[in-house]
DNA sequence: GTCTATAGGTGGATAGAC
DNA sequence: GTCTATCCACCTATAGAC
């Protein structure tokens, strides 16, 4: 009870609305838990979707500018190692599962919701500038490539790494029992190698 | 109009979950949209959530019976060809894309779904059969690849195939406007391929 | 900033006629 | 099998006291 009632709301709407969805989750619920007012949320947020918003933009924002910084350290070499550009894109992704484990799930709602919505909660989320930002890294690291081709296997590596931990910390269903997480370095290795071989396929391809 | 109620009920649900998940779904919207009376679920499947299964069970058992069936033409071989086995699981998937494409969105929601609901919905669908006999497969296919290695990559590669057609027909939102389909031959190739690299890489790891 | 009370509307489900 | 009518629990949002 340290943080003050927004902060307290945002972590409990997190909590909910990861593990039922947003339409699921009442705002008594929500309220009850943060140890807030019923009508706290529309004091601080306005509405419900105003706490969404501002639960999106606050946790992609800080992810998006997290790849990005890693990435930055890459910027001066003519040609990063591939597996130097998926690291910035995935080492970031996974501090994030282990700060706010609750977000991840809430992601994988958010990519199923319909257009209107996807683009209302991520406007603000840098995601044109990391999309930009890693697509230019891409090419240079596989010189010759087609880039659209490059663009799609990103996009594979960023569902691979989404799921892997949506099911965290119990993958177990899914999979009908038979993944189980081997720690944080080891699925960072795995993803990586994974996807840098991958994308390295392109070249002949292309 | 020439089918059932009940068949127009699971199509207008399926249709409708979808686009704005199962919660924000509403019964009255399903029992319109199929031009049933408002009673007809509660009829038919006994609850919403009795039509949720009834769903899921028609289209997982379905896809997942066609993936079986596709890759038994190779159990023969004693080391059946990666790319062969990979396109048993992908090929029927995208006949399934095709074919219903509302629930391919619908199956993304349901992963993002806690424990305890997937396991009500995904009890039929052969899930289980399917993990063990890709498993099986995939064992021969790459002889001295650990096996919980293969299994995690399998998972990737299962997380590549939902998210390339969860924004169909507008991936365009996710990518920043960088991704376009470009028919379902060439994304199958570029499926096959991306994860034959990714899921041979391990055997040197291995 | 926080609270109570309530407005105003919608949800899933059912009873019972046809 | 299909329909109307209805129950009642519950929702978000707001007004207004403190």
């Amino acid at each position: 009870m340290a943080q003050d009632t927004r902060e307290r709301l945002l972590e409990a709407a997190e909590a909910l609305f990861a593990e039922r969805g947003v339409a699921a989750s009442k705002l008594r619920d929500i309220t009850r838990r943060a140890q807030a007012n019923i009508a706290a949320v529309n004091y601080h947020f306005g509405s419900k979707l105003g706490l969404l918003q501002a639960l999106s933009t606050l946790r992609l924002r800080g992810l998006n500018e997290a790849r990005l910084q890693q990435l930055a350290q890459t910027a001066d070499e003519d040609a990063p190692r591939l597996e130097t550009v998926l690291r910035a894109y995935i080492e970031p992704t996974v501090r994030l599962c282990r700060a706010c484990p609750a977000f991840v799930k809430l992601w994988r709602r958010l990519e199923a919701e319909p257009s209107a919505v996807r683009e209302a909660v991520f406007r603000d989320a840098r995601l044109a500038e990391t999309v930009a930002g890693f697509g230019r890294a891409l090419a240079r690291a596989l010189p010759g490539a087609p880039l659209p081709e490059l663009f799609w296997r990103m996009h594979f590596t960023s569902s691979a790494l989404d799921g892997a931990w949506a099911g965290w910390p119990d993958p177990a269903l899914v999979s009908g029992g038979t993944l189980a997480f081997d720690g944080d370095a080891a699925m960072v290795e795995r993803l990586v190698e994974f996807s840098a071989a991958g994308l390295r396929a392109c070249r002949a391809s292309g």
